[in-house]
DNA sequence: TTGTATGCGTTATCAC
DNA sequence: GTGATAACGCATACAA
């Protein structure tokens, strides 16, 4: 493998006009310019990144940390963040810690080793694990985190008005009863508070066999319909968490014989892709994942670059897109379907590239 | 931050004293050791792995090539790949090239800056810029590589006997009137095949307007379906190149006012998340998405480890598992769903760990 | 405009 | 067992 002296050495120029060359600096003639281009594409010389980093003291590289990317959540977010970074330069290491605070742990220790420039966290564990990142001068946001302290870059996702929206829907429709299946975390509690809410102003008692506390996931989806199923008196409507437990719950409404929507109705959040392709297509409070992690990233990147910005403390109010799934009609099929093109940006699916609210607030 | 020059003049010992003890070699007394330990702790001192790879000449990471990961036939392989390279203390760099030539040439460029160790490709773009990466000392794997050179490991699909089995599958059911979406590059050509074989064993002459040209997305199968549909003598059954075509060619059959799978039967390949729980379920023929990536990974691993292996072509043969997904009835719900915890290993899903077939051939 | 020297933080090769 | 020293490949300050 070629190094920098090498390609030096047979340009017959000294290193410093290579790495100049390299760097695109001023300062060179171009005929040597062209000269030690020349010679680099003959000798496939491809500069050793990991020698630049420890000299310049920028490794180009971020990390991100997702429970695991084989949940349909994170692809979205992941690719956005990718995105950015890539278009900056940047290298991505993706970690999937299954929400295990040792793994999440061991990830991090090995982020700081590589003197990552920053790193997206979406899977929060303890945030003391991050202070280390922090001190050692990575830039670090957050997606869902309990707290904030320090020059944490904060993902704000407004739980609370998600499930407010979800249930407005249901109550809109007509539904009085109607149950809800979410997690008792952070996030769960916001959606939970805000369905409390939708139906305390239309005026509809609450009870609390209607209220089903679950994991985001499918089983417990399912395990939560068939609960609210069995109630002397069942909902005609459910609320779910998310898109899984909404999934989780229409199969299990499905295998007992109920119908969706007519016999219950069900509303999802976050829109992951397929959710619209579903049958019958999942009704779904959406969010902007793919700008969710674009704009994660692109927080980390703005401080990287710009030391002016350390010290403040950053929050993304994300915005919610409403988004009632239909099954298509013939004739709109002629047309490529929202969500069609998995894998790409797809308009329609509420994942294209969109400005998103960005506060910046200086600490106090 | 601090350095191992920090570390060893707090200890009170030398440097080399401190390496040693990071990098359990023998040679150190007990004690200095646990002194040394404690120091690390207390300074919360991380090695700097770029200083280190830059020396030692081992990065220590490796790259993931994948088209996109939204593509929900990804996360799975990348998931295995990650696990087993994190199990050998490797970090994973994602790379998301769109099938862009371009974009894939670019990031090849930059796994190299970073002298990778191994670069998994599930997206073989051109073959040449691989050859750059083989000669920079990383090893290379490869999934539906059309041709095989030098020390690569190719990871083999089996695609003419996917499109067999999934041709078999609905001729056992009496179909005699099968139509084909699949592309023709290089592993729909395959599927096609096994299509046309299986159908001219069984004494079922195939025509050519059954016979669709498609992207492997999932407008290709909606494309698809609806020109099928159009026939004068539409068929009774398709076999889909895969899920994404599957899922597309059911949405539109559903729109066209046909019942799935009792007016005409779907069958899909590859397995991907969610689509047994699709509804209707959706046949496929399942591959043990999770085992390729873990293995393709290993195989990677075991060459940077045992550089003996090196000049030798590996090849995976992957096991196909055919997989007839059901509507679960009401009493196997009380159990969780296959493919229910998204994001774990789940039995059921085909997604358990299980040994593949594995062929080392020496390069004649 | 170009060349030279020094250091980034580690590991490896020597002596002690 | 332990300590000094060179080298990994590049960037930067400074001299020419």
């Amino acid at each position: 493998v070629a190094t920098i002296v090498d390609v030096a050495r047979v340009a017959g120029v000294s290193v410093q006009t290579v790495s100049a060359v390299l760097n695109d600096k001023a300062g060179i003639s171009e005929a040597t310019r062209a000269r030690v281009r020349h010679i680099i594409q003959d000798l496939d010389y491809q500069p050793n990144q990991l020698a630049s980093s420890l000299r310049s003291q920028r490794s180009r590289t971020v990390g991100i940390l997702v429970p695991s990317i084989t949940n349909p959540y994170w692809p979205e977010i992941v690719r956005g963040a990718e995105d950015v970074a890539h278009q900056a330069g940047y290298a991505v290491f993706l970690c999937n810690t299954d929400g295990d605070p040792d793994k999440h742990r061991a990830y991090v220790r090995v982020l700081r080793r590589h003197r990552v420039a920053g790193i997206f966290v979406t899977d929060s564990g303890d945030l003391e694990d991050l202070e280390g990142l922090l001190r050692s001068g990575s830039q670090v946001a957050v997606s869902g985190a309990k707290g904030a302290f320090g020059s944490l870059i904060t993902l704000g996702v407004d739980d609370y008005q998600i499930g407010y929206t979800a249930t407005c829907h249901l109550l809109d429709l007509g539904h009085r009863r109607i149950g809800c299946i979410a997690p008792l975390d952070h996030a769960g509690e916001g959606r939970r508070r805000g369905y409390a809410q939708a139906m305390r102003e239309r005026g509809v008692t609450t009870v609390d066999e209607l209220l089903i506390h679950a994991q985001f996931d499918i089983p417990s989806g399912q395990a939560g319909a068939r609960q609210l199923m069995r109630l002397a008196w069942p909902p005609t409507a459910i609320v779910a968490g998310n898109d899984l437990i909404a999934i989780g719950a229409i199969t299990t409404l499905k295998a007992l014989g109920k119908r969706v929507p007519e016999d219950v109705a069900v509303v999802g959040v976050d829109n992951i892709p397929l959710a619209a392709l579903y049958d019958p297509p999942i009704t779904t409070v959406a969010q902007p994942l793919y700008e969710m992690g674009a704009f994660a990233m692109q927080a980390i990147l703005d401080r990287v670059l710009d030391p002016a910005l350390e010290g403040t403390h950053t929050t993304f109010a994300t915005p919610l897109i409403v988004r009632r799934s239909t099954v298509a009609t013939a004739e709109e099929m002629e047309e490529p379907q929202p969500g069609a093109a998995l894998g790409t940006r797809t308009p329609g699916l509420g994942n294209e590239h969109q400005p998103v609210a960005h506060k910046e607030v200086p600490i106090g």
